[in-house]
DNA sequence: ATGTGAAATATTGTATACCAAATGGCAGTC
DNA sequence: GACTGCCATTTGGTATACAATATTTCACAT
């Protein structure tokens, strides 16, 4: 693996001929974000698993950084919502309950409908311009059931979308919602890409015609539906893990300190 | 001013014989955790001025304690939106433009309807037992126009509904944009308790008689009231600087580093 | 075998010292 | 006044140390 502070130095580097005239400083990017953005990533990609202990040495260790950078982006991904930490016990990836799921789930409908609603009000002929040339080159990948072009597509929708509500306290929670909501999938989201498409295409298509209810409708209702399929996942995952006893590991190393019970 | 340290010995102490058996290691408050308090209520309650620089060195220096507790604190504030870091430049109360404060009430509007409406459906005897009393109390303290008194009154009783909307990220959604209001009151919040109080009584009743709909109405009316009024605080103070030339003290101590400009 | 408790070990939270890189001013020069 | 070079400050990061806690081990009793 490339150490962290090879990638830095490299993307510095790069910036340094393609970004704007910016102060030097600014370039650089900091090892805690770069941290941050490596165990972010590990996370909600699943390769590190819900209840995993993170050890501030053993990080540290593993990126070839100091402890400092790794404690400060273990501050950050709690603040995310990522990480829990409880006092001199450490950090672990944060393990979510199915009925915080739920609740999850229940407010990103909420924001998402908000969010494609405004986004329809505002919206303006560059943004139906974006969309539209979105919507073409999606249905083109879909017929041709291309797949991981089509979740880079789902993912520029998104962005778009977000963006366009001119409001960033709504973008930033309905982006770190969304987020979440990918974190829950892991690995296997490609499987529903080309509904996820269809669904995209349908609410670019209220947008683009100004029909902010419609929009608003659409995108609750495909959060809902990309909600219920998440929990019956979820739900499937609990039920193997039941039953088939012995073979699985311990999800969680948690061990209930027997001193501090009363 | 008493060091933070021991600040955090005593609240540890008095932990010890209020809070339920847990382990020693759970009482102690971080030095981390205090200084972050510290510096979220300085900068809530106006001390320290939006634009103001937060030196590490200097604020290790305030609070008895070494750099890293500090460069933490900083951190953790970041992630809440109170101070604004740029590389290599340092940290910063964060300074919001008008147009931000329009997009935060914007959002808090939609977020307090939804946690009024969900809080009325939701509502059990419990709670409404708590909101009756609370309303008793707060009347008779609006009689004695006991501003201190409603001042506390309303901040319980945004803790109760928000809470009793059995959704913790929309809960903890509300309240970070709350106290974001809160922050660009500063000072003078006390003025408008009366009124403020009168609109909780009135949606508290809503819950009571579990009428969410109107529940939800007088919800986001009460924050756009709000919001109307601290955006024409914000302006005026806005007028006035502009108006006293030459005797008002520079707000941030920006200065545009002529190097880094094209 | 199984549980218990004390000792051994590991980890966190904090301090300190130190360094390189970058920023912010300032004095001198054109 | 605008540029230039120089220097003090500040940040971001490393390394090391250490006390207070947590966790694990392990011998021992049941």
């Amino acid at each position: 693996m490339r150490t962290i502070k090879a990638a830095v130095a490299e993307s510095t580097a790069v910036a340094q001929f393609t970004e704007q005239p910016v102060s030097v400083g600014a370039r650089h990017q900091s090892l805690q974000a770069a941290v941050t953005r490596s165990l972010r990533d590990a996370i909600v990609t699943g390769r590190l698993q819900p209840g995993e202990r993170l050890r501030e040495s053993q990080l540290a260790q593993m990126f070839q950084v100091s402890r400092n950078p790794v404690r400060e982006a273990l501050l950050a991904l709690q603040a995310e919502g990522l990480v829990a930490t409880s006092p001199r016990k450490g950090a672990r990836v944060r393990l979510i309950s199915e009925e915080e799921v739920a609740e999850l789930i229940e407010l990103r409908i909420e924001l998402e409908r908000l969010n494609a609603r405004k986004t329809a009000q505002h919206g303006d002929d560059k943004l139906r311009q974006a969309l539209t040339s979105l919507v073409d080159e999606g249905n083109e990948a879909a017929r041709g059931s291309n797949r991981e072009h089509l979740r880079e597509l789902n993912d520029r929708f998104h962005s778009l979308v977000e963006a366009a509500a001119h409001n960033r306290y709504l973008s930033d929670y309905v982006r770190s919602l969304r987020e979440k909501t990918l974190w829950l999938f892991a690995s296997a989201r490609d499987d529903r890409a080309i509904e996820t498409w269809n669904e995209h295409a349908a609410i670019a298509q209220a947008i683009i015609h100004g029909d902010a209810e419609l929009a608003a409708l659409l995108s609750a209702r495909h959060v809902k539906d990309t909600g219920d399929w998440v929990q019956a996942q979820l739900s499937e995952a609990e039920r193997k893990r039941a039953g088939s006893h012995g073979s699985t590991p311990p999800r969680r190393e948690q061990r209930v300190h027997r001193r501090t019970a009363p």
